[in-house]
DNA sequence: CTGTTAGCGCATTCAA
DNA sequence: TTGAATGCGCTAACAG
């Protein structure tokens, strides 16, 4: 409620005075004048008009962070525990950085031009946005800007992405799966994982078999249906008469897990019959039995890059590299087990 | 980028009729200039300063939404995906009433009220609030507030809250167990839901015992530790030798298939040899197998009641109640059985 | 070391 | 129907 002028009143001395106190111009005040001032300010619980501060310097202290929905569900990935895990630790190192953050969710690039000019937001986070948006959105913004998986067309630009080894991480797991003695092998994307980043696993996956000599067809990359109903029915099609894969690798956790429950309440044994991976190590992970062999990540050091690089840029520190690529590491587990020799 | 005056003098106008056209004050304006300002601010993309409109205006279009979170685990309840859900929905609501979302945990009051001042907030969400941290703000604030899930030391004030029927969803699952022929039930909180909640739960389970004419103890509700290692143990003592209750309810859908998954590990049969029941029902509900029988609300519900309310107190419409009660609902599934015969 | 002053962009009152 | 003027609280350049 007290502004530096009510406070400089009280003090007996000019707004200046206690601006310089503010922000710790020490060298510009007495030692009396910072004491009693610092009292005053603390007594009066002086707390900053962030409005006119905007106004002033023209740029606030507020970060924005942005989540992609798909336009037709309404749905952001907030759904998704990895997903809250990341935005819990991107909050906290925003307010631990002493900046704030501003949550939106849109999959219009207007929207997040408008939200940067009206906040005059210090920077922007955007996580899973598509490659074309995130081109747009990067061109027509002079604020830093990082992305959160983020790919890419490649256009020359120089992007601030805090990426996954998605590509090491399909690679792991596929070498795995072949080390034991798995060759049928299908893969599932979901959809709300965006392509780029399925490609870049299928990739991986691809260079696995390619190392044995051996290759991927594309058809064994599918995408799950968001409908529950329709995924029950790709696994239905999985299972009946006969398992035409001896494993089944999915891109997700969670869709792993439904698809081992679908198994053992079809009497499909899980790992005896057909082996089933995961992808992130989230809590669903753990909680499915056979516990799930999956692709780990860290999510909250996710969080904490995209947040430390913006840091950075905004400060105009210089970067050790434009983007970052997280470690994924294979956990396995008990949900996949020898192929049945053919 | 482009200001008010900047349009005004593209248009040959004064600021002052650039100002009416954007508040739609259109009877002050002739229909010429309106469509002529109209398409300039159309053209160059006019987006509002903020800061400016902060600073005149003296308040915000920002709604603060404050998760509280343990001072010890860094952690925040975007963990939990029931939060994430309330979280997304909330966002949303705030969205689409034009408002904009500031994201914050903490668990120091003091931070929340120099939130609210320095951002001259429009209004303030706050989520699992401890009561007495709640009684300090609603107090020491002028700015609407609307708790979610807040249980209050009843000292006479008037609460805006977003409560769940905890008491009748205790009733109900405790109602239908006793009716499945179990007495001996044990209760498990999780350290999480904060004590008051919990307490309602469980006050609605001794009501459930009293309407048969039986005394619920209190040596039956046990709270449940936060450590993986712990709630082992605990599950351990509950099994071993011999289960000395026939049900364990849990006011956690995650840690109730904890439980099952625990008990399926050590042979004891579920919902055969123990019954297991839940709360929430969300994703880890209809997850584990047996399905969990367990007490459904509405997340998204929950959100859009608290940012209707929250607004409905911005714009100093009359609520038709101070605070709302969502209702709960019993969801029987397959986590519990008929009780043994003693 | 301390004080004065001119904006920042918008809302709003008052005058034309 | 339109315009001019003032103030919101702070920053920063400048003057003492």
């Amino acid at each position: 409620m007290a502004t530096i002028k009510q406070i400089a009143e009280k003090a007996g001395v000019s707004p200046t005075t206690v601006a310089n106190v503010i922000h710790g111009r020490t060298a510009r005040v007495s030692p009396e004048t910072l004491e009693k001032v610092r009292a005053i300010l603390d007594r009066e619980k002086y707390a900053p008009n962030m409005g006119a501060i905007m106004l002033a310097r023209s740029s606030s202290r507020i970060i924005g962070v942005i989540m992609f929905r798909e336009p037709r569900r309404n749905e952001t990935v907030l759904e998704d525990p990895f997903s809250s895990k990341v935005i819990g630790s991107i909050e906290r190192e925003i307010r631990e950085a002493g900046y704030y953050m501003m949550l939106h969710a849109t999959d219009h690039e207007e929207d997040v031009l408008r939200l940067v000019a009206k906040w005059k937001l210090a920077g922007l986070i955007l996580i899973w946005v598509p490659g074309e948006i995130a081109g747009i959105i990067r061109r027509s913004v002079e604020t830093p800007v990082v992305f959160i998986d983020c790919v890419f067309d490649e256009d020359g630009q120089e992007y601030h992405n805090v990426a996954l080894d998605d590509e090491k991480g399909g690679f792991e797991l596929t070498r795995y799966l072949l080390s034991m003695g798995h060759e049928r092998i299908a893969f599932f994307a979901d959809s709300a994982s965006w392509p780029g980043t399925a490609d870049l696993r299928f990739g991986g996956c691809r260079r696995a078999f390619a190392e044995e000599g051996k290759i991927l067809g594309n058809d064994r990359f599918m995408v799950l249906s968001k409908d529950f109903g329709e995924r029950q029915e790709t696994y239905r099609k999985l299972t009946v008469p006969e398992p035409p894969f001896t494993a089944l690798a999915f891109f997700s956790d969670y869709y792993a897990a439904e698809a081992i429950i679908y198994c053992q309440e079809h009497g499909i044994e899980v790992p005896g019959r057909v082996s089933v991976t995961g992808f992130d190590d989230n809590i669903f992970a753990r909680l499915v039995r056979p516990r799930l062999t999956t692709v780990y990540q860290d999510a909250a050091l996710r969080g904490q890059q995209a947040v430390a690089m913006l840091l950075a840029l905004i400060r105009g520190e210089p970067l050790e590299s434009p983007s970052v690529r997280s470690p994924v590491t294979l956990k396995v587990r008990e949900s996949v087990g020898k192929a049945a020799r053919d």
